[in-house]
DNA sequence: CGGGTTTCTCAGAGATTTCACAGGTTCGGG
DNA sequence: CCCGAACCTGTGAAATCTCTGAGAAACCCG
């Protein structure tokens, strides 16, 4: 089930319309700290686990319809908690965190039974957005949700990656599709460049911050080139999209 | 919620009625003194604390609604503190205060939660809002509570950063929108130029004061504009907004 | 390994915004 | 009716913000 928040925002429920329960276990509380705030603001319920022990415990009074599992943890490998949560709990998909230099391909074998996985460093729109997916797919969630955001004539498949503005097709880069997303989960609203920032590019990232300018530059060149524009500039603000005939009778 | 006060100012509730609290980090007192004041005026319940310990005591007893967090304090920096936050009250959305310069590096990852931050020196009116909308949003106050300010035929929206009167959008500066919003806010009140300028400049502004009659000036121009005056001068007293027809005798 | 792609830094051009200054205008009291 | 104070607004320069081209480095894939 969705629901649409007063910001606009679209929001995963459960068929019961309670809120959807991930749990997350990782080591790092740095780690785990950043990612509850950011799925807490996704709406959802969060717990967190520091290690193997501790997760299964919390996984089985907590119930969650998804959990989010480093693959390096202290006591037992991220294999171990792995194999005792689908004994478990065999309905709870999971979302990987590995390394990016971890065998690809071990990882790869895990994520068979329609689980998913991100590398660490990740960005908080992979995450949430990997996140998504499972919940939407397992059908934690009511199946009719929808994959698919559109603002205007601009759509954006987040399944397949597709995007398309009045019927054109677009190829985006990785970057581009992920600032697009941000931006279309967030329509008519002003994103500061630092929520940008901390949003689409990884945690880790230390760069400046006018790749935001620089990418929003590049989208602006696919999906605004020649049309009426949609992403525009809030001098000192930041961007924001909207649609574009938008007589705006909404202000 | 939100209710409207016998002077015409709308202020925040929380759901069962009670004031909205916010809880001020920050060492030096000339800061938490200006905020307290200004926050106050906002009709919301305030506290503060001067240092990391201070604060965390001060935040389990006195459960705010939202934090205001200076990133750097004396005795542990603002990251510590920020994650002894997390940890004990982690549905409590934080506004960072920063240095200018410090933007770039810090603050990377800290707004990912629906955090915001300011830089220093700021206005108060950008405290005020950015509290007011990271409150909104985390839903401590009622989700009804809306984002679109309205005087009359003018209409100002805090997310979307859009002005229009009378269905005509029209384009503001940032001194602009938050000069016209502080006006809004305050409908039909005599503002003094000393009060304007507290409110809408940086604290630590020095230049001369005719700044307010100068952007009241643009103001008039952009929204005024061939129709019925909105903005009225009181000679010797200040400047108020109020509805154009109003074919009101108060003189 | 090699070539096409993608990400990102850097820097300059350009646009916009902020603000001081000063002369002109309006207002209100005497 | 006059005068000074308060207010308004044109001008222009400095400060700031944004956009974008160019190119280097990293990356991906066969």
């Amino acid at each position: 089930m969705t629901a649409t928040s007063p910001q606009g925002r679209t929001e995963l429920l459960r068929p019961d319309g309670s809120p959807v329960r991930v749990l997350v276990v990782d080591d790092e509380q740095s780690i785990t700290e950043l990612l509850s705030m950011a799925l807490r603001y996704e709406g959802w319920q969060i717990r967190t686990a520091s290690d193997g022990g501790g997760a299964m415990q919390t996984a089985r009074e907590f119930r969650p319809d998804a959990v989010v599992l480093d693959m390096m943890l202290p006591d037992m490998d991220g294999l171990s908690v792995l194999g005792r949560m689908r004994r478990e709990l065999p309905e709870v998909p999971v979302l990987f965190l590995t390394a990016k230099d971890a065998v690809e391909d071990r990882i790869a074998g895990l994520t068979a039974g329609g689980d998913d996985y991100v590398t660490k460093p990740f960005s908080l729109e992979e995450v949430v957005a990997r996140l998504r997916g499972l919940i939407r797919r397992t059908g934690a969630a009511d199946r009719r949700s929808e994959s698919v955001l559109a603002v205007g004539d601009l759509m954006l498949d987040e399944d397949s990656h597709e995007v398309s503005r009045g019927g054109d097709n677009i190829h985006l880069t990785a970057t581009e599709f992920e600032l697009l997303r941000f931006l279309m989960r967030n329509p008519r609203r002003v994103l500061s460049k630092a929520q940008i920032l901390d949003r689409v590019w990884s945690y880790d990232f230390g760069g400046q911050a006018n790749v935001v300018e620089l990418y929003i530059s590049y989208l602006r060149r696919k999906i605004d080139a020649g049309r009426e524009p949609m992403i525009h500039t809030r001098r000192g603000a930041g961007y924001l999209i909207k649609p574009a005939m938008a007589a705006t009778t909404t202000s």
